[in-house]
Parts: structure tokens; C-alpha cells; sequence
DNA sequence: TTGTATATTTGCAACGATTACATCTTTTAT
DNA sequence: ATAAAAGATGTAATCGTTGCAAATATACAA
């Protein structure tokens, strides 16, 4: 766990603004995989000048630097994650809860995969969870 | 190889409308992923009166029937694939070529999922190919 | 300190993939 | 033949994301 992000900032070649600054500390604290509203209007409270165009300015360059990985479980919008480990995730389409799942690929075949430079892994499932919180 | 499309969407419960056997026959033609813009433009040509919403209309279909997967790999848009089977994609940032990548999950630790009943899996890699006919 | 170049943030307009919806056409059933 | 149901079409609207120019903050040289 990362408690300090400017110091995580500068010691992966990002200028640590405030606004970064705010941002990295929510995603290291929220591990609901948030979207962009949700980054926002939580932020918003303590930063009413906060701007929408800063936050997806601040995670294309999270991503770049490969301190925040995106996540393409839903159609039509991003998530974040600040874990950058490889793992997967599942989203239950009852009650909308997206799950880590650890993954363990060293045992997948993946001989194809040694003619590639792997940047990104999305390895995502969807499905119904069966749980008893579950409101289908 | 399913080469008889009419037939295909009956035994799935698809009336299968000039529209929708068009659009399977194509699916099942082209293994190159295609996005909406390409079924579009290829079947517009024999199909002058075409509608993207069609289209659109169509593939929910499928997609519900599971005849055809979704493939999330780009942000913006999506692709369709008739092969239901499971597999995962890789896609070159360089040249955008996608490419299948079987897949033998059997020996994936996937102790985590049995609580889950899983209706979709996407496992997408981005990278680099590193091929001649890649244009970096 | 002062001025200036650079980096960052902000707000708004534009874009584009997808969806909603009403209308038109085709098929089915009686 | 006629009515009802299913499917297709075209257009408008939605909404997540990006482009861009102006405003603000930061760094740095004189």
C-alpha cells in the first residue's frame, strides 16, 4: 500500500500537482474501480474548481506512466484501478458489483503471446454473483 | 464452419429475416473482428437500403442468442466476433491488427469464480507485434 | 524581485458511437 | 383480403470523451 502518492508521483517522472496529487491519493484509497463521475463528484467537495478535463488529462498520463490501469468492463464508459498487478475482474449484471479476481496466468497458454510486447491485460467476466446482497 | 446462416439463426430461435442472414453470413465470413462501420459499408454495397440501426438491432440480438461475442478491445467502439468460442484477442498498438489467441483456461486459478455463474469473458492483450509488416 | 517561458488547469464546444423513437415495410394469421 | 405482429429504416437525441483556447500556476533567468 502507497501512502505517499507525491513521492509516488516523482518517482515515476510525474510532476506532482495538487490536482494529480488529489487524485492519486483517491484512487489509492477507493478500490471500487471508480469512473470518471465518480472521481469527480467526490472530489468536487473539497475542490469546487475541479474540472472534468483534469481528471481525464490526469489518468491519460496515470496510464501512460502505468500507475493507473484502465478498465473496459462496461460499454460505454472507463473505470480505473490503481492496482497495475495483473488480475482480473468479474461484474455482476444483477447488482452491478465489479470483483477483483487473482489470476494466475502462468499456467495459461500464452505460447502465442511470446511474439508480443504485452503493455495491457483486461481479463474481465461477466455473469450473475448469487450472492445474498445480490438485488436481482 | 457454419456455412448455412438461415438455418444457424432458426436452430437459435432468430427469425431469420433477409437482414439478419446477411449480416450472420458476413459475420461468419470475415474473421477480422469487424466493427459497425465495416459490416455497414460492405453489406451497403448489395444492400443500398441498409440501416446502421439494423445493424445495431441485429447484433443485440445475436449477441443475446450468443451467436455473436462482443469484443471491448478498443475504448471507443466495439467489435463483433462470431466465434463464440472461448478465446482472448490481442491487438497491436502499432498497426491495430487484432489477432485470436487460444486460450486454455482450464489451468487458470479460478477457484474465485465458481461463486459466479459467467456468461461473458473477455481477455484482451495490447501491445506490440513485432512484425515485419507491422508499420511502427 | 521582476519578467518571461513553461507547465498545468479550466470551461466550453465539438465529436462520434450508440440508442430512442416514430414511421414505413414486410410477414403472418385468420 | 384484411388485420395484427414483426422487422427495418431514418432521424434526433444522448452521453462519454476529446480538442482547443484562455486562464492560472510554477520554474527559472537576469
Amino acid at each position: 500500500m502507497i501512502n505517499k502518492a507525491d513521492t509516488y508521483l516523482l518517482e515515476n517522472n510525474v510532476n506532482p500537482s495538487y490536482q494529480r496529487v488529489k487524485i492519486m491519493e483517491y484512487l489509492l484509497r477507493k478500490k471500487n474501480h471508480p469512473n470518471i463521475d465518480m472521481i469527480f463528484s467526490d472530489l468536487k467537495k473539497e475542490m469546487p474548481k475541479l474540472s472534468k478535463t483534469t481528471i481525464y488529462n490526469t489518468l491519460k498520463l496515470f496510464i501512460k506512466r502505468n500507475l493507473v490501469s484502465p478498465l473496459t468492463i462496461e460499454d460505454n464508459m472507463l473505470r480505473y484501478d490503481a492496482d497495475t498487478k495483473i488480475h482480473g475482474h468479474f461484474k455482476c449484471i444483477n447488482c452491478g458489483t465489479i470483483t477483483d479476481i487473482n489470476l494466475d496466468l502462468k499456467n495459461m497458454n500464452r505460447d502465442q503471446l511470446l511474439d508480443y510486447t504485452i503493455f495491457e491485460h483486461h481479463i474481465n467476466f461477466k455473469g450473475t454473483c448469487n450472492k445474498k446482497s445480490c438485488n436481482k
